[in-house]
DNA sequence: ATTTATACGGAACAAGGTTCCGTTTATCAA
DNA sequence: TTGATAAACGGAACCTTGTTCCGTATAAAT
């Protein structure tokens, strides 16, 4: 169908050797149902039918199961690799930006993440058995990516040094949750007050014991 | 089948005259439902099959869906009676006790109110619009409950008096959602250390300004 | 080019909510 | 007491959604 061989066998790094590669068709389908499914549950959240997301990425049901036995595994892929794309962005942002202007853009794009995710950290927290492990994952990649553009900020004393990231991560979060009949850029003022409160008395909180 | 004929037609409070009474079974059947419902949702959770209530109220489902056309209607009705049953208990403790041990009673029926709904108050705050109207008819039916029992207590200066009714409400509920590893009778304990909070220094918050 | 393990598509199945309609029955009036 | 009739009943049938199954297609290796 398409031409995209790598180099040769064995391409991918694969812990067994002597062992069939990977079909392309299979990794291909792969990353189109996860894009698919990114933009089917943004546009109708994640109880979206899988039979909508199969279609979406020109595949039948049946291949969506093989790669996600359970809807579940789709929509728990899905959140990591947003995850994943939202930490990212943090260095990205650091290496293109002063230290304070990467940090607001991180927290911006973490906003912007949250919000889209309205109803999935919902369904996550409601103790269903089939998504444990991601609230894990969730800090264990976040707090990390935060952490490092806050040390920045604070090594050049533009933001006060008593700031734990985690709480920083959750205050943003809930802040974005009862967003039912605020106006559209409630979330925007309250993430750039939280901003200013970073900042305020940066220089002398940092040099205190 | 049965008779409970009440006293001729038009014994139930009805708005319009000259109409045909309510049938004898429908307000059966409303009741067998009901009890069904609460029974079943008790077992199995609020996620039980409706013809699972059905069938246990030896009812069939076009029945069901007669006296309340979504399942989420059911649901409330539930919700509701038994928010009802527990406000009504206030009254009857009230006559029976003293102040306090009235109040006491009162909570230990609330923590059992609530224990038993897990995952139904869940279920009601994940912001589906079926139960829309449910916490607030909550409040207003639990809340003046409580007071009268919380103003009988204080007259007597056996309970401080800046203890907001609503707070306690809250407290309460939220100490038993998280019983997941925790003993058995930890909520018992919790409530009772909350109840020794409002009986300190009673007397002399009582008449303070 | 042939072989073969892999992956694919989508029909079929299961389960749950909801609707529909022919049948039953409680109520009312004669 | 006895129809007449509006109200209520039961449950088969329907629709949607998750999941399984298997004959077919095809990429990878030889």
């Amino acid at each position: 169908m398409r031409s995209n061989r790598e180099s040769g066998p064995h391409a991918q790094g694969d812990a067994s050797p002597e062992k069939r590669q990977v079909r392309a068709d299979a990794r291909r389908n792969l990353d189109e149902l996860l894009k698919a499914a990114m933009r089917i549950f943004a546009a109708s959240g994640v109880d979206a039918p899988v039979r909508e997301i199969a279609k979406e990425a020109g595949v039948g049901v049946g291949t969506l199961y093989r790669h996600f036995p359970q809807r579940s595994d789709l929509v728990k892929a899905v959140f990591k690799r947003e995850i994943d794309a939202c930490a990212d962005a943090a260095a990205v942002l650091a290496a293109r930006n002063e230290p304070f202007a990467a940090l607001a853009g991180w927290m911006n794009r973490y906003v912007e993440f949250i919000a889209a995710k309205r109803g999935l950290a919902a369904a996550l927290h409601s103790g269903d058995p089939a998504y444990e492990g991601l609230p894990v994952y969730f800090e264990a990649r976040l707090r990390p990516a935060l952490q490092g553009l806050l040390d920045a900020a604070i090594a050049v004393q533009e933001v006060r040094d008593d700031v734990k990231p985690n709480d920083l991560l959750r205050a943003v979060a809930s802040l974005c949750v009862p967003t039912y009949d605020a106006g559209p850029d409630y979330t925007d003022r309250m993430l750039k007050l939280l901003l200013d409160g970073l900042r305020y008395g940066a220089a002398a909180r940092t040099s205190r014991p």
